[in-house]
Formats: C-alpha cells, sequence, structure tokens
DNA sequence: CTGTTAGCGCTTTCAC
DNA sequence: GTGAAAGCGCTAACAG
C-alpha cells in the first residue's frame, strides 16, 4: 500500500513527450501511429507499470465491455457449465461476463438488474428461471437481453426483442419418460420444476405417458436437492409409490436417489430415476444417474452470440434458438421390480 | 433500447429544483437533508425512472466498494461455499464481489489480478490455491489482500501485510489418517494437491502414519475429480494396492470413488476413501463420503472480515487465523478386507 | 442546510 | 499522424 499516487495516462504521456491522446490510441490499438511513437509510449508505460482504468475508460467511452449474467444458483453445475461456455464466446469478442448469483445476492432494496444496470453492462444474459421480470422488462428497454434455458419473462414489452436460447425440453422429458416406459414401468412420477421450462417437461412427460396410455402423475418440486428429496420422500411413501420417477433436473434427481436411500429402497432395482442436464454429478459413476443431455454448452455459447451481435447493433427480430436432447442411459434405470 | 438519453443526477435536480449536490447527498442517505427536499428528491427520481451511474460514481469518489474474488475453479463446490460466506458478509459492509475463476477466464495478455486493479476493486480475496504470484505481490502494493484457504503466494513482499485465513489442514489430514488407522488399515495412501495446503495435508498423514508405525505412500494428485481418478486408478491397479486411500479434497476422493468402481473394487468393503471439504457432494447420500470438515463458511466470513478491515484502513499486522477441522465419518470408510 | 466549483482518468470529435 | 479541448456522471470540499 504504497503513498505514491498511481500513474494516469497524463504521467504516461509527459514521460513519452507525447499527447494524452496519442497514449490513448496506442491503448487501443489504432494502427495509425508512427512506430517509434507507439514504442516511446510503450516503454513509457512499461517503465511506470501504468495500468489504465477501466472505470474511467468507460465512463468516457459510454460503453463497459461487459455483460451481466444473471445465474440463480452458483451450486447447481448446470449453471456454471453454461457459463462457462458463455464466458469462452464473450472472451473471443472482447466482452467481459459479471457475475450475479441471486442466491448469494441478497442486497437490499436494488434488484440484481438494476444493479447490472447501473454498472452499465452493455447487455443480460439471464440464465434459468428467475423471478425479477419487472426489473427485467424496465432493463430490455435500455440493453440488449438474451435468455438462456428459460422463456422468462416472457413478453418483455413490445418494441424490445430478446432472443432465447433452449434445448427441446418437450422431447428431452418425453425421451426420459419413454425410457421409463420401454423398460416396463407403469407407475411414473414426474417431479414438477419451475417456469415455463418445468412446464414444458410436464407436457412431455404427459405426452409420453398418454401415448402410452399411462395414468400420469404429477407433483411439485423444485430445482434443488432439498426439494428433490423432500418431494421424492412424500412421493415413495406409503402405498401405490411409483417405480419410476423422472426428476425435474440432476440436482432434484440426487435428492430423489436420497430419499431412496432413507427409504430403503434400492435403485433401480425398486426405483428408477431420471435426471436431466448431464451435468457432471449425473456422469459420478458412484451416482450414474440416468440422464437428459441437453446442450449446455453449446446454449451459452449461442446465448452470448446473439448477445454480442445485439450488443453491435444487429437489431433483428426475436429468434428462438433451439438445441436437441438426447437421453442418456446409465444406472438409476432399469426395469421395475415383479412386485 | 429507447433511444431517449438516460437520466443523470442533473437532470433529477433540475426536475426537484435543486442543485446537483443536493440530489447526491440525498442519494447516499446524508442526514442533513431536509425532509421536504429529499421527498422531492426522491418523487423525482422515482418519476424519471432514475439509476445511479456506478461507474461516474467510482471515478468521482475513487473507491468502487468492490473487492475483486480470485477463484480458480466455480467447478468446486468449495470455493462456491466459501464465496457464500464472504460474500454474506461483504454486503454487511457494502461491499460487493466481483468473481474472477482463472479457469473459465483466460483473458489473454492481462492476469487476472490486474483486471481486477484495473476495475480499481478495494481489496482482493484470494480463494485457495492460485498462481499469478506475480501479480498478486504487485497488486499487495496497491489494495489490501486476504488469501482464504491457502498460504500462496508466500512473502508478498517486505512492508505488505497479508492476512490468512485457513483452517488446521496438518489436523484434518492426521485425523482423517488416524481414522483409517483406527479401523485397522495399514496400507493407506495420500493423494497429494497442490501449494502449501497440499503439503501440510501430507505432513498431517505423515504424523499419523509415524506414529503408529506405518509405512507412508504419497502420490501426486490434483484437485480436480479426473486428477484424483487417474491417480486413484494408478494406484489401485496391480497387486499391493492400499486398502485406503486419503484424498486431497472431495472431487479428488469422487474421482477415486469412480476408479473403484472401474476396477470393481467395491467401496468401503475392498478399499476405503476420505476426502477433504466437507462439501455437499460428500453429503449426497448415494455417496455418503467420509469427509474432513474444514469450516469452508467461516473461513468465507473471516476473510471478508478481515478485508473489510483493512479496507478501513485499519493496517495491523499480518493475522494468521485458523479454524479447527474436524471428521465427519460416513459411509466410505471401514475395517479393511481380510484377506 | 444548500449551492458552487473543481476535478476523477479517459475517450472523442475536430482542427492543425 | 498528432494535439487541444470538451465532456462522460458523479463526488467532494468549500463557501454561503
Amino acid at each position: 500500500m504504497s503513498t505514491v499516487r498511481t500513474p494516469t495516462i497524463r504521467d504516461v504521456a509527459t514521460r513519452a513527450g507525447v499527447s494524452k491522446s496519442l497514449v490513448s490510441l496506442v491503448l487501443r490499438g489504432d494502427p495509425g501511429v508512427s512506430p517509434a511513437r507507439r514504442e516511446a509510449v510503450d516503454r513509457a508505460i512499461e517503465e511506470l507499470g501504468y495500468q489504465p482504468n477501466r472505470v474511467a475508460q468507460v465512463l468516457g467511452a459510454r460503453r463497459s465491455g461487459t455483460v451481466g449474467v444473471l445465474l440463480n444458483d452458483l451450486r447447481n453445475p448446470w449453471f456454471v457449465d453454461l457459463l462457462a461456455g458463455a464466458t469462452a464466446t464473450l472472451d473471443t469478442v472482447g466482452l467481459a461476463p459479471v457475475l450475479v448469483d441471486s442466491a448469494t445476492t441478497r442486497r437490499v432494496g436494488v434488484s440484481p438488474v438494476d444493479q447490472l444496470l447501473r454498472q452499465q453492462v452493455d447487455g443480460i444474459v439471464v440464465v434459468g428461471t428467475t423471478d425479477d421480470g419487472e426489473a427485467l422488462r424496465r432493463a430490455a428497454t435500455v440493453v440488449p437481453i438474451v435468455l438462456a434455458g428459460t422463456y422468462e419473462p416472457a413478453d418483455l414489452g413490445v418494441d424490445v426483442s430478446v432472443d432465447i436460447v433452449v434445448n427441446d425440453d418437450v422431447e428431452g422429458a418425453a425421451a426420459a419418460t419413454r425410457h421409463c416406459i420401454d423398460l416396463g414401468h407403469t407407475a411414473i412420477t414426474h417431479l414438477q420444476g419451475p417456469g415455463r421450462v418445468g412446464e414444458l417437461r410436464v407436457q412431455g412427460y404427459r405426452e409420453a405417458m398418454s401415448t402410452a396410455g399411462l395414468e400420469p402423475t404429477v407433483v411439485p418440486g423444485g430445482m434443488s436437492e432439498e426439494s428433490g428429496y423432500a418431494a421424492a420422500r412424500r412421493v415413495l411413501t406409503g402405498t401405490g409409490r411409483p417405480t419410476a420417477i423422472v426428476a425435474y433436473n440432476d440436482l432434484a434427481a440426487i435428492g430423489a436417489l436420497s430419499a431412496a436411500h432413507d427409504l430403503s429402497l434400492v435403485v433401480p432395482e425398486q426405483v428408477s430415476i431420471v435426471g436431466y442436464d448431464n451435468t457432471y454429478l449425473a456422469m459420478i459413476r458412484h451416482l450414474s444417474l440416468t440422464s437428459v443431455e441437453n446442450g449446455t454448452l453449446a446454449i451459452g455459447v449461442q446465448a452470448a452470440r446473439f448477445l454480442a451481435e445485439r450488443i453491435d447493433g444487429k437489431g433483428r427480430a426475436p429468434r428462438v434458438h433451439q438445441v436437441p436432447a438426447s437421453l442418456v442411459v446409465r444406472r438409476t434405470t432399469s426395469s421395475p421390480p415383479e412386485t
């Protein structure tokens, strides 16, 4: 914590014997600067240990080069994977993500979205179902927004156009359900998750059940391990319990796995369980969870692309990009018990 | 994306019929503002939908109210837990974390630490072992730094003082090892992790082994699932394999679990495995990993406190805060096979 | 208690 | 090609 003033662009300029603006040009790699001067500036920067002040740059340029990423639970590996895809892509176009985890950020008064806006982000990507639709609606009038893995908030306003990048939730859930049906299950319960995505998965589940002439059972779950545990525990307690559970996501499925364990039900012999998202959790061999692969990384990449385009002013009509979903069968599903 | 200029403090002032500075005072909740004027300002803010521009605030105030949090893998639940503790505490003192995940942030040229500095963060908390010691050393001369769950980089310079918050790695690893010894194991292998923390855990392991008169075996591992898998696979292949593995952390332990599974070794009957960090992964009942609880949340909280103090100018001597570690026995450890 | 006056460090026309 | 000057939106003394 030295007490000497940290060097500014002006110091660099004087030291290099040029003007402020010339330094600014060099900083931004402007091609039209004579090699000699560029060299002089670079040396001065080096000698001074000069670091450009981003804050001042942003204020001056009226463009921050950052995009807000609104997650809602860093504990869910799905978010992290999607984030990885988005980050990689943003990097290539000179944008930097600024994360906001609505779960940990309980800053009173100001909504996370407004925080982002105040920070002058150039765009926002909303990852997964979120509340805060009100704030987003406002935000949409100021910066471009893309929704990744969610359809909410729908109707962001008449003349604002947001892009949506999702997987085929209906088909994914249907595939998961069909898999159970094909294995011989007839009593299959679905643990519903939040939002429109939750509804679409219910729809896929219902379609598959109906096609097979089976009676659907949907119970409200959630997107966390705890909620999956609680829902599954309820469902698996007592008689008339299902022989298979199709969960909203991997986290909920893992909660269900735990519930089964606590009720001394062995998986998959007594109860089959399938997740959604195909996160690394599903791949852990000791869990080896049958799950729906939904192109998480690709969604992140595409979301970032869309956002970057819109930030560049390519203001087209709203787009919906859908990546396919496919089932990955592992060891938490098998034929139902004989009874 | 409306085209109207977003309102500034000046617009608010005119609309409320007061001066810019009065608005500024209201914004910062200054007590010395007459209720009438405050009310007028608030109404103007409301009517205009005014949002203060953080960037301008920071530039003016020469203080950003943010602290950089240098993680190195968002996929490791340990980081996320620690982050949660830190965030909660930072919030209470009006500081906001800005995350940098060195794993996903591969921004060429500028080190993540420098990025943080350019953003004018008021301090940095380094979570877990990091490279980039060089940049941190430079940073330490500009803002306060606290290390959480790591001792690196050591020696940040003569007159800079950084605080360190860690758990008792030696005791934690020793407890894990003793547990195996008490169960009757004699062939116990330790999967070493990175950095000084890795060394301390090795030390704890060695001490426990030596006390019991057993021969230690340490193999290099890593901190990821993959590296744990690879190391364990090597160790468990062929004859003369250990009956117990003490891993560097939960992620590595889970990798080891998978390796055992792939080699058709059943856990814990044929091989016991213990992790470190006691993350939610260890608690998943289907994994039910014996692990060392190391007060992750408490470390995050304390790190944030230390940093906040230093930012407030309470520049004391460097401190080292150590939280206790304790073993949580679950179902991946048992007596060794009879042979 | 309130308004005025300088900046904060950088970008950006716009002349030279 | 390079430099001068005018902001970006807000904070922070300092007078009134």
